[in-house]
DNA sequence: AAATCGAGAGACAACGTTGTCTTGCAGTAG
DNA sequence: CTACTGCAAGACAACGTTGTCTCTCGATTT
């Protein structure tokens, strides 16, 4: 009683009643005395009594904790960041809260956290797997705490999927640029270990391929630094690309400090993937293939929202269009200047 | 046994030991065979167990969850999604999980969602305040669940207060400004009832009362089209400030967008509070006082850990300092081009 | 007026775990 | 050979709550 915070027994005996019938009070039962009930309000006010919702969730039936989890990339980036808030918005009109981890590439952070929010007995997850295989989630998580990949492809285990269309991006951009004269399209991109890497890798050689272009790929590239290094070497290179395609944010802006200290930005055509903030506020305007963060988050959360609300159904694929927005920097032509 | 998720008795009936044992044995006990260790072991691994924290933490002594509340105006946008990753990064090694929320400045959010983290029994909060008054946390929360106000100093509850320098760093803004030669300097800010708006407009108004100059103040703008809208209102005017401060992110945006639509980039000078990304990329790059929101989460995490460690001490008031950093844009003169 | 019914309120067990106490057994001292 | 010590392992209660069952008492039915 003088310990730690109030329990519903201290309020019974506040209010002079059983602890079941501040319980029923507490829960909203209609089945009360208003008499009663208005002595279990006062007691409850008066104590400052908050119910204690982990006992509350181990007694239910439903053994909700009205709580899922959110694995991301790392929360502090735009992108994640985006896509949680959606996560949010879609969490809060039914009463679900967000606990949130950032994997930073690490398979070995991906498990870690995928268990613990299992001993929290999160009522669900979404998780950008950092991994290649989620094999392990069967292992880890009990079977009826339902999964929602967002943004990557997961591989042994399935589940409904939430991806923005890479490939079909990745082939717009290159497109772009050829309907702009270029010949020779330089792609930049992130590890090979990145399955959203990968896939947009595949979206550049579909296109050059089947115009009979010769490829030119630098990957491996993960920060701005590395990208702005590899956009010098192929800038300073004898017969360098006309045009490049920067397949992530950070190699996109690495790609544009690269082009400005060789004066270039506005000689060599550039498409990001992924949008970025001011992008338009920049000489040339940086033309790039928009994902959309926040409907990923929406979709995600959706998809979860009806597995956790028992839909059984075959796993899902849901595909976030992209959109190309041109605003200068893709529409430098190709062909040589007064070339004829 | 065939329902939900094994338990600790499940596991004990399979190791064919007490279900006391399987707990000892679970939280790395010494004192067991390791005879009945290995038995246990394997009955866990067999089934899949996992322990359930509520369970636990419901027994338990110290009733800890090892989970924090985190409460931030949007964690969608980069001030609150870096912050959110510097608190994430201290709570990690400790092993505590952070849930989170967005408050959108509505002070009734707020309370909701304090009360919400308070009946999961989060064991800390941090809390970047949007209402004016915090009284009422003395109802909502235990009192022995600490609180870390960050960004923003709160009202009516004594705790723990991380805050960037808002009025010094403006207070430098305006001097640099001046030092270029300018004596109409406008300032442009959010909401008035947003503390570290108005803290920063008194930094404004004291150097130049002190200068003996005459303020030009708006205020009211919370996004980016009002501050262009504003801005450029301000340039039509018959006589135009020569310099702007921005009190804000989206208005220092609002405000490079509206100097380049009247072509005034190269001759109104401009600093912004807060950095952001690109910052240094724009024609002319933007000068700004930069906030170290890493720190901030950093600071306000450590302190946390310090309050749910038991330090008693009376509420600090933590400072995290602002760097101007000089782009170009605040570094053009204010003397009338060849003026003498 | 006696028997029946219904509704409100309390007693009790249970959720999955850990703290405390007790038991049993081997090893040691007298 | 008995009594005592020490330690591993089990029995039992408890954490704060809700599900279920039972009880009481006034109202309704015949």
């Amino acid at each position: 009683m003088t310990r730690g915070r109030p329990t519903m027994n201290d309020v019974a005996r506040t209010a002079g009643v059983s602890l079941k019938t501040v319980s029923r009070v507490v829960n909203g039962e209609t089945t009360v005395d208003p008499a009663l009930v208005a002595r279990v309000r006062a007691a409850v006010d008066s104590l400052h009594y908050r119910p204690h919702l982990g006992a509350s969730m181990l007694r239910r039936n439903d053994r909700r904790t009205a709580t899922i989890g959110l694995l991301l990339e790392d929360v502090g980036n735009p992108f994640s960041a985006v896509l949680h808030r959606a996560v949010e918005d879609e969490a809060r009109p039914r009463g679900v809260h967000v606990l949130t981890g950032s994997l930073d590439e690490d398979p070995e952070r991906e498990r870690e956290l995928t268990r613990a929010f299992a001993r929290r007995h999160t009522d669900g997850l979404i998780l950008a797997p950092a991994g290649s295989d989620q094999g392990y989630l069967a292992l880890e998580l009990p079977p009826d705490i339902p999964v929602v990949f967002v943004d990557r492809p997961a591989a042994g285990f399935a589940a409904d999927t939430v991806l923005a269309g890479n490939v079909a991006g990745a082939a717009e951009a290159v497109r772009h640029l050829i309907g702009y004269g270029h010949r020779h399209i330089a792609f930049l991109g992130d590890l090979a270990g990145i399955a959203t890497a990968r896939r947009r890798l595949r979206g550049y050689l579909t296109v050059v391929d089947d115009t009979g272009l010769a490829p030119t790929v630098v990957g491996g590239l993960h920060d701005s630094a590395a990208a702005e290094a590899a956009t010098l070497d192929l800038l300073d290179r004898a017969e360098p690309p006309t045009a490049l395609f920067t397949g992530q944010n950070l190699i996109t802006i690495g790609a544009v400090r690269a082009l400005r200290r060789r004066g270039r930005q506005h000689t060599v055509a550039l498409v990001g993937f992924d949008d970025f903030p001011l992008a338009d506020l920049l000489e040339p305007g940086v033309t790039v293939i928009a994902q959309d963060p926040a409907a990923m988050g929406r979709a995600a959360a959706r998809a979860l929202f009806e597995r956790m609300d028992g839909l059984t159904a075959e796993p899902r694929e849901i595909r976030i269009p992209t959109t190309l927005i041109p605003r200068g920097s893709g529409e430098i032509s190709g062909r040589p200047t007064g070339s004829w």
